[in-house]
DNA sequence: TCAATATATGAATAACTGTTCATATATTAA
DNA sequence: TTAATATATGAACAGTTATTCATATATTGA
């Protein structure tokens, strides 16, 4: 493993990857956030939360499982601030952090053609 | 563990939610390109190819770590159409599969106001 | 204050996944 | 065909994570 065929353009863009990469912090980051959204569970709660805001009540009934399996994904959700929640009496009512998730679900889908 | 205060709206968005949930099989591949991108070593990979088609070679020269780790990483990407190969003598050259790859990486740098 | 309801959480187990090491495959040059 | 180079891959181990169960916290109404 010495070089290769391209020598010159891929070292260039090595040499640009190496400069450009971003901080070990921020790569952190983003991969906390992506596999945050990853998990297909997660991704269901993502989903239903896309018809508006709902509590976890609800949320246990549209995407199926137990209220603690539920709440547990809950909460990793919100720490990476994809959802947010809000108190209103006994309930908890979440939704979807900003426009930003719906955009990148979106893309997602359609980068592998399917419908959502 | 019976209903919420909001049983009125909630229920009608928990009712859509599981009416337009995606199937299984789109969840899973949602969730797959998902756990794809979320790896940090995978991360580094993709930002580096953000500055052009790299062989194996620069690739580990950008991101660092072992070839044999990289080729590992290299296959999960390809496998979920993340990046795409294409041979060229000894060398296999790497580059993003579409630009759905680089929106995404920036929506979520967006999110999270990390620069890239 | 007490009971009921809604939600959250700690601990434990089971399943998953990234890295390493050794080795295999493929291409080129001699 | 042989040697050298570039890349890929199977197996094993270590670290991570989702779910379950039991229980805790918080809010409301009586």
């Amino acid at each position: 493993m010495l070089g290769c065929n391209h020598e010159a353009e891929h070292h260039l863009a090595a040499k640009a990857a190496r400069e450009n990469m971003p901080n070990e912090a921020d790569i952190a980051r983003v991969s906390e956030v992506f596999k945050a959204i990853s998990e297909p569970s997660r991704l269901k709660i993502l989903f239903a939360l896309r018809q508006g805001e709902m509590c976890v009540f609800h949320i246990v009934e549209a995407v199926g499982g137990t209220q603690s399996a539920v709440s547990h994904q809950l909460r990793i959700l919100r720490d990476r601030n994809v959802i947010k929640a809000r108190r209103d009496g006994q309930n908890i009512a979440y939704s979807l952090a900003d426009e930003h998730v719906v955009a990148v679900l979106e893309l997602a889908c359609a980068h592998l053609n399917c419908k959502i």
